[in-house]
DNA sequence: CGGAATCCAGCCCGATACTG
DNA sequence: CAGTATCGGGCTGGATTCCG
């Protein structure tokens, strides 16, 4: 089957029915992972376990409030895991799921396909701006 | 290379570099992609050309607003392309672009891993809910 | 070190009304 | 039919402060 095809009948899995947007893995999952820092952390926790500190330096203009909070969120959908070591200070140590392992490669393909495609990207919006 | 490593090597590339985030394919391309109902609109279009009121149709909860302002978007990023025929009353015709093509495949990718992984986070989010 | 709590600005998006 | 214009609410996310 075509990804043409795939996208479209994952679609009309959803036509005629009560329309209930939760339940429409598109809007409830990929959405989710729209918002603006989900990627990166997933990305960054590719590489293996990493602390919170270690995230945040290599992610320099997250807040610390949106960096929690992205965790939790991920952490919440099961796509990483939090494990805090009592030391003092205390450590507190993220990784990937074996569920938030699985994301990896079609988040990878995208990657991989946002980069080719850049700048052909940034062409089209400057031809665009340029006659509006 | 493994996903992981694709992932890894693609921040990695940013760092050290005084931080642009326009120039970040990750920021300016997927984090573009994450809004509400882009995705959607792309998955509508994957099945050929539509017109405005079809894609209407095939997304009934989306205003009017934001489908026009969202595939205006689309279409100075280049992802799709509008042509106007001057029938009275008018009618709009949108289709993908080359480009936007190039994404279906990745895309259809995230999609299928969506469908397969809602399950498993819908009951994670239970698990977690149920502990706090 | 890794948070939690609070406050606040911006903008995303929806509702509504009007147009060629 | 396919828009545009305007208004306004709500949510996202940043800055700051405090805590174990």
């Amino acid at each position: 089957m075509s990804a043409a095809e795939t996208l479209t009948r994952s679609l009309n899995a959803w036509k005629g029915q009560t329309f209930d947007a939760a339940r429409c893995p598109v809007r409830d999952v990929i959405d989710h992972l729209g918002d603006k820092w989900s990627t990166l952390l997933i990305m960054v926790l590719a590489d293996g376990p990493q602390r919170f500190s270690a995230i945040r330096r290599a992610v320099p203009d997250i807040s610390q409030r949106m960096l929690t909070q992205t965790l939790r969120d991920l952490e919440r959908d099961g796509l990483i895991e939090r494990e805090v070591f009592p030391t003092k200070p205390p450590s507190v140590e993220y990784r990937l799921s074996p569920l938030g392992r699985t994301l990896l490669d079609p988040l990878a393909a995208l990657v991989g396909w946002a980069e080719g495609a850049h700048p052909q990207i940034v062409r089209a919006r400057t031809a665009y701006d340029q006659v509006a």
